[in-house]
RNA sequence: GGCAUCGUGGCCGAGUGGCUAGGCGCAGCUCUGCAAAAGCUUGUACAGCGGUUCGAAUCCGCUCGAUGCCUCCA
């Protein structure tokens, strides 16, 4: 019996704004998409939230014993620089400005986003597919759209005619809005185009001739529209109707609902049974993003260059910062938020450390199925990870109990609190234990144990001053030495 | 302007009609030659004003404020 069997896991679904009962297509399978970078500029810490979020929700699917193919595509064209479907195409535009070809900018940031990913420590999705892989894909799609008569042509282009499909489906229910609110609403557009209504969208751009990237189609030289793509993905390696659709919550409009659009027109169905959105981070309360400059790449983190924070944070402890709050939520990052975050991950990874010393021994003070019950609770509720953190921290505080002798625990029970928490804090939350990436080599801590040595002559003997000098020129070298009860460990800082 | 979300103690962040998470900081204690580290203990809260209720921080209304989307963005 796999562990989803007794599960009750509880989604909330963007398109019901309720808390759902999850319940897969198909018995314990789930299929996932969620829309990846566009890849024409390094990723930012915005993006790498939203990726971490369906990373650690596809962990804990894996974690209940479902088969999941987890779908992230990258973005590689089609995506356009401005205003509606008017402007440049994102990666034709880095292409023209660092005199490259475009899919060596492609190539550039695929390798940069894949990096950062693995630094982070995320499992790699099950399949990542590109949009230009899937050209002829998307062109049947508009063909099929067309012939449906939810789209017209116009000068080599094609557009999705939104009233059209208004008419007979619901355009707007994902992010809320109503159409006839939307044409009151719209702005003056000061150049006037081929579309017949302004929320019209493009399945299909003419290239113009100095359009590098560019595919032939039945309606000459083009390149496709940016929804079409996850249309095109999703539904030949999830199917026509698939479990679970995520990204990033400024996606819901317009990208998402034009996703449902094309997959309404096309297929007569809607293609996804829970969405599910991320929230955005934000760095001095406002909203990260690329375009305003308000963002922080990862990598100047875990360097520390960077003018906004007061030093380097180590990957695991930015994500156990993420992990701290709810993925529904928006997060704002500071120095001070980091600071904290770090000190509790420490502290977590100080306690799993000593739990694999304790020695069972008597009767335990400690109900660890009634707390690992909570664990699942925490997770089953829509994924609450800062719950579930919350919980890991109740077991730490045990966990320093019985290091000092003041509570029990049997066999048994050790071994499943071990099994437990090693679960919760590696598998699902995909953190990694600091002593794996630490660099302290054998030479090093050989060093260090002789000076810790001396010191402890020095000290015995009274000889303060030599002691002293010892301690605090490697602290001054980045070596924190610790006093405890069975005597002197030392820390890289 | 329209739509939406949110406003929780020094900071970050959960949650909920009554049992009032968690992390960090602060304070006290233990340990220590001193310090650091570590551990233990522990206050302080739900933007404002009305209303519903036996009871609201939690529901409703209004006010103020913030953010997001409406135009590329995870």
């Amino acid at each position: 019996m796999e562990l989803y069997q007794s599960q009750n896991l509880k989604i909330h679904n963007s398109l019901s704004g309720k808390k759902e009962l999850f319940k897969p297509l198909n018995e314990g399978r789930i299929g996932m998409y969620v829309c990846g970078p566009t890849v024409y500029s390094n990723v930012h810490l915005g993006n790498c939230r939203t990726f971490m979020s369906f990373d650690m929700i596809f962990r804990y699917f894996k974690h209940l014993g479902y088969k999941v193919r987890y779908v992230r595509n990258i973005t590689d064209a089609g995506h356009l620089v401005d205003d509606g479907d008017d402007g440049e195409d994102k990666i034709a535009k880095k292409a023209r400005l660092e005199q490259l070809e475009p899919m060596e900018v492609v190539q550039r940031y695929t390798i940069d986003f894949h990096n950062i990913l693995q630094k982070f420590n995320f499992l790699p999705p099950s399949i990542e597919p590109t949009a230009t892989g899937h050209i002829i894909e998307q062109i049947e799609i508009v063909k099929d759209i067309l012939d449906k008569g939810y789209a017209y042509e116009k000068n080599g282009s094609v557009y999705f005619d939104v009233a059209k499909f208004n008419e007979t489906n619901d355009y707007g229910k994902l992010s809320g809005r109503k159409l006839e609110d939307m044409i009151a609403n719209t702005r003056q557009l000061t150049a006037q185009n081929e579309k017949k209504n302004p929320q019209d969208f493009a399945l299909w751009k003419r290239a113009e001739p100095q359009h590098i990237m560019r595919w032939p189609s039945p309606w000459g030289d083009g390149f496709p529209g940016w929804h079409l793509e996850c249309t095109a993905m999703s539904t030949k390696y999830l199917g026509e109707t698939f479990d679970i659709h995520g990204g990033g919550m400024d996606l819901k409009f317009p990208h998402h609902e034009c996703e449902i659009a094309q997959a309404e027109a096309s297929y007569g169905q809607s293609p996804v049974r829970y969405w599910m959105h991320a929230n955005m981070l934000t760095m001095n309360g406002k909203k990260m993003a690329k375009s305003t400059g308000n963002n922080i790449l990862p990598g100047e983190i875990f360097t520390g260059e960077n003018s906004i924070l007061s030093k380097a944070f180590s990957p695991s402890a930015v994500r156990f910062f993420m992990m701290q709050a709810h993925y529904t939520s928006i997060l704002d990052l500071s120095n001070d938020a980091l600071l904290a975050s770090e000190k509790g991950y420490h502290r977590l990874m100080e306690a799993l450390d000593i739990l694999s010393s304790i020695v069972p021994k008597g009767v335990s003070d400690f109900d660890v199925q009634a707390w690992k019950k909570t664990c699942y609770d925490a997770m089953n509720d829509d994924f609450n990870t800062p719950i579930l953190i919350a919980k890991i921290f109740d077991a730490v505080k045990f966990i320093n109990l019985l290091k000092d002798g003041e509570k029990w625990i049997n066999a048994s029970d050790l071994k499943e609190l071990q099994n437990t928490l090693n679960a919760f804090v590696f598998d699902v939350l995909g953190l990694v234990d600091k002593s794996d990436n630490a660099d302290d080599s054998d030479k090093l801590s050989g060093v260090v144990n002789l000076l810790i040595e001396l010191r402890k002559e020095a000290r015995d003997n009274k000889d303060f001053e030599t002691s002293d000098k010892i301690r605090n020129q490697l602290d001054a070298l980045g070596i924190q030495l610790k006093d405890g009860k069975e005597g002197t460990t030392f820390s890289l800082s």
